[in-house]
DNA sequence: GCGCGGCTCTATAACGTTATACAGGCGATG
DNA sequence: CATCGCCTGTATAACGTTATAGAGCCGCGC
């Protein structure tokens, strides 16, 4: 049998109204009904329906996470992390899949999901800053990674760029000379690709090294497959990289993949860094060289900034935070050991 | 502003019920008030609110699947199957993360949560047919994976036995005769290790091989890291092995670094199997030889059987579905090619 | 001695749905 | 022509909770 506020009411010999201050303490209730409600409450087991107390309070207590792909390490990383900020801020925090289709992105920005959850995080990919401003739906919005700028929503990422400066730099202080980027896109959509090849160009031109466009590979998603395919690619053109900056280390890792099937060394031949740091690439062989962003932040700042806004502190505007990043060396770049 | 049933009711002219009616089709409603209630819906921008349903219906439309681990791709994979099994049937997925804990899994089991799902998916890891039998909450559960047998509930899972029978025998195929297996646990919990090391004894006895303890590594977790350190120590035992089956494909992967890491070479010196098919290991280095079950098949029918339990349908008894695998041989054990 | 404020507690009206009971109209049936 | 049943639609009572208004009681100050 399922106890409702009204069997503890009974039991307890008080009113309902009593019995739910006892328990979410609106306001103060004298010590012996207090242990007297507490006693009930212990005896039967009463847990309060979510239901009802959404109904009332127009507060789920559910949060979303939406992701463009699950079976990305970098995003069931950074879930768990989120789900358990969550937790500790006694909110749950429901995954959503858009697997980066344009309609789900959109139906989760303003769609029917809103009305039972409080909050979203959204990791936008196939939209853009127009969509985001056109939104309808009132709940708090926070977004994370890249891809639209300039909204009156909270916002979390690294600097692309500034990353993309990183890596580069590093392989051109291990002496690379042809470096290739694997994860461009065609059209407009997935800003982070272009930061990332902008940060790559403008890296080239500060180590004083020619931009070849032909050295720029374009691939349609971010996976494994995407990376092997495009290094195929670039292998076939003949004129062969030194090195390769993947968008994220799953491309990076198709891209070792392609290399190793070709007969080419790695780092030897072709030097290979992603980004993302995903524990994969502290396993595979060689180990992957890597830009590590701040997960554990990213996760936690998305969480809490979210949970904020639910709760009403009408923080300052619209908050842009950067998290900070790190160069990881390991094997695909020369670093030994794993 | 937030419509509600009422703003649709006295825009169309009739009366709450009557757009409850058009609007899930309880009662059948006259063709010209339904137009006229439909064009109302969709010109406000009606969508139902789900707390309240489900404070009348007493259902939620909230399914949850709860993991060990998020960051373990085969439960990524499977995360991503279900969920869009369970949309299709109109219910919204929730992915909980036990981090393989008891009391995680305790909680789950009868805790609060219930009050918020209408059914569980679990993948249950430290407890067993006990717990299960103890609990109190009566949503409907279904288990997925090892660990917990005979117990009134749905289970789908592969057979373990025969999965490690066919590992073995492929192994044995290509001429191994020292096979060790890395993933066996110390307690009785996760039930499926021990299945796996069962299939593996067997399967050496039927092939007429000793069974040597001292080849059988146990490990805390099921991770890349246990799976290297495994490895580290079974090659510092001496009497190196000409093949190793893992717990699952992470922990493989695992042995493949530590395997590289010595200097040893796989497939020659040591060949390598996994279970699980996860993507990672068709991109590995060498890629790895796996035992796959049909994800697919396991997510869809775990959510269908819990909607089915949701939805009243007295499906005869609790039912046990053992779902196909697969020996997918690639270059951890000889075959050539990705 | 009376009124007034503070302290507990209670009664009750929402929140937005859905299911039940009921009402009116109209054609078919006896 | 009266009656029955079907077909549409309506009014309304729940579901379990929380917030608001208010009731009873006690002690204190004038």
């Amino acid at each position: 049998m399922v106890v409702s506020l009204k069997d503890i009411a009974q039991r307890a010999g008080v009113s309902l109204a009593t019995v739910s201050n006892v328990v979410n303490g609106y306001r103060p209730v004298g010590e012996r009904t207090r242990q007297r409600v507490q006693q009930a409450i212990d005896e039967l087991g009463y847990s309060p329906n979510l239901g009802a107390r959404h109904l009332r309070r127009g507060r789920t207590g559910l949060i979303a996470l939406a992701v463009p792909e699950l079976t990305n390490p970098y995003f069931a990383e950074l879930a768990e992390i989120a789900i358990s900020e969550a937790a500790g801020l006694g909110y749950t925090l429901l995954m959503e899949n858009t697997a980066a289709d344009r309609d789900a992105e959109l139906a989760l920005l303003d769609g029917s999901r809103q009305r039972v959850i409080d909050g979203l995080i959204l990791s936008p990919v196939r939209i853009g800053r127009e969509e985001v401003l056109a939104r309808t739906a009132d709940s708090p919005l926070v977004l994370i990674g890249e891809g639209v700028y300039d909204v009156p929503h909270d916002h979390i990422a690294i600097d692309n760029v500034a990353a993309s400066h990183a890596a580069i730099r590093h392989l051109v202080s291990i002496g690379r000379r042809r470096i290739a980027f694997i994860g461009a896109t065609q059209g407009g959509d997935r800003q982070s690709a272009h930061l990332r090849v902008q940060g790559y160009r403008e890296a080239l031109a500060a180590a004083g090294l020619p931009y070849r466009p032909r050295l720029v590979a374009r691939t349609d998603a971010f996976g494994r497959l995407d990376g092997k395919r495009a290094m195929r690619d670039l292998l076939a053109l003949g004129d062969r990289p030194d090195a390769v900056f993947g968008y994220n280390d799953l491309v990076a890792i198709g891209a070792l993949r392609a290399l190793a099937e070709a007969g080419h060394r790695v780092p030897e031949d072709v030097a290979v860094v992603g980004i993302d740091d995903i524990e994969e690439g502290r396993f595979s062989a060689p180990t992957l060289t890597t830009i590590a962003p701040d997960k554990r932040e990213i996760g936690r700042l998305a969480v809490r900034r979210l949970v904020a806004r639910i709760e009403g502190a009408e923080v300052a505007g619209s908050l842009t935070v950067q998290t900070p990043f790190q160069l990881i060396r390991r094997e695909s770049t020369g670093a030994r050991g794993g």
